[in-house]
DNA sequence: CTCATTCTTGAGTGATCATTCAAAAAAAGA
DNA sequence: TCTTTTTTTGAATGATCACTCAAGAATGAG
């Protein structure tokens, strides 16, 4: 009973995900976000309570979205290593010059972590998602003989964690891929 | 002739980065900044233009006095690979939990650098100057045998660079000095 | 059909934002 | 001392912000 929704809810938080990724949480006005999703200001309270509710949901879009499938491909991938180095890559590779915009958990990080609890649970989360994808696959690499033995695999998926939010960076300074290739093959050697 | 200033620059400017490296540029209002450089709007605006102009000045301020005194000891201390170990744990060893807000060009880069081409040629300036420093020391290791032949020591500063970036944003994320202590041992790995 | 319920619409709300400005205060040359 | 120049003061400004709300439209249970 009661009037249907009328937007398709994955529609709307993609739409609201491109604002707010490529501008930031604090600079994205509400007027961004009804042009982006097409609602009224009522629809998107009513459905999501808030600006950050709508934030909130977003980053679990994300999460799930270009993350879920990015990890998907991480640990599907045969080869360990080249699995890893794939999830480098493709976080540029396919992209235009002005979707360089490094990635949406990396930049909710350094904006709103320290101001908001719920925010910064949710981008850790999703970041951890990640480390630990990279560890099963260490892991895997070491047994299989592709990873020497001496290298802790914890260690070295915290490494690898660190570099890729740090290639989220610069990936956001620079629309030189190039540069990013070089920086990606200079991850890659702390593999070898 | 004329009234002289009666507050000291560096003072006023010291007080601005704090506020502006723990909240972000957007973040930070006004009041903000009034209250933490005890300055009436009239003078911030007669001494910087803008709150944007008082932003740029804080970022070059900061280049000349936290990244400009760090990369002098990256430079003068006697070991090479030593000193590169020392400027990571420097970013977070002295610190309060709540003073570790990462790096005021690392926050800066994600959160303004898209938006804004002044900031980003700042931000950008002072993170190739971090990432020059190590390639110097790189290649002085590498004449002292410290540092193995056949490694890149443009392509290892770029790693280091990339690293240091990511680690000021899980710096942000956490407060947990045990993490930050493993994520520097893993990137001294790549050294060896 | 009736009616309770839910969603959409879009103008409107107070709060806060960066910024301005006129007046007062301070300094130094004449 | 008078005048010119610069800084400080602090209230005021318009713009924009996130958000609300009353009214209308759609839905399904009874």
């Amino acid at each position: 009973m009661g009037r249907h929704q009328e937007f398709e809810r994955e529609q709307v938080l993609e739409g609201a995900m491109w604002v707010f990724w490529e501008k930031g949480f604090r600079a994205t006005s509400m007027l961004d976000l009804e042009a982006a999703t097409g609602l009224q200001p009522g629809s998107i309270y009513n459905a999501f309570g808030s600006k950050k509710g709508l934030f909130l949901a977003v980053l679990d879009f994300y999460r799930e979205q270009v993350v879920g499938q990015r990890v998907w491909v991480l640990l599907q991938t045969a080869d360990p290593l080249a699995a890893i180095e794939a999830f480098f890559r493709s976080a540029y590779e396919d992209l235009a010059p002005e979707q360089l915009t490094g990635c949406l958990l990396t930049n909710s990080a350094t904006e709103m972590a320290k101001t908001d609890k719920d925010i910064q649970a949710c981008v850790a989360a999703g970041i951890s998602q990640i480390e630990t994808a990279f560890q099963e696959r260490l892991i895997e690499a070491q047994v299989a003989g592709d990873l020497s033995p001496d290298k802790d695999p914890a260690l070295l998926a915290a490494h690898l964690n660190a570099c890729f939010q740090g290639f989220g960076v610069v990936g956001r300074l620079t629309r030189d891929k190039a540069r990013l290739d070089a920086i990606c093959d200079a991850a890659m050697m702390s593999l070898r």
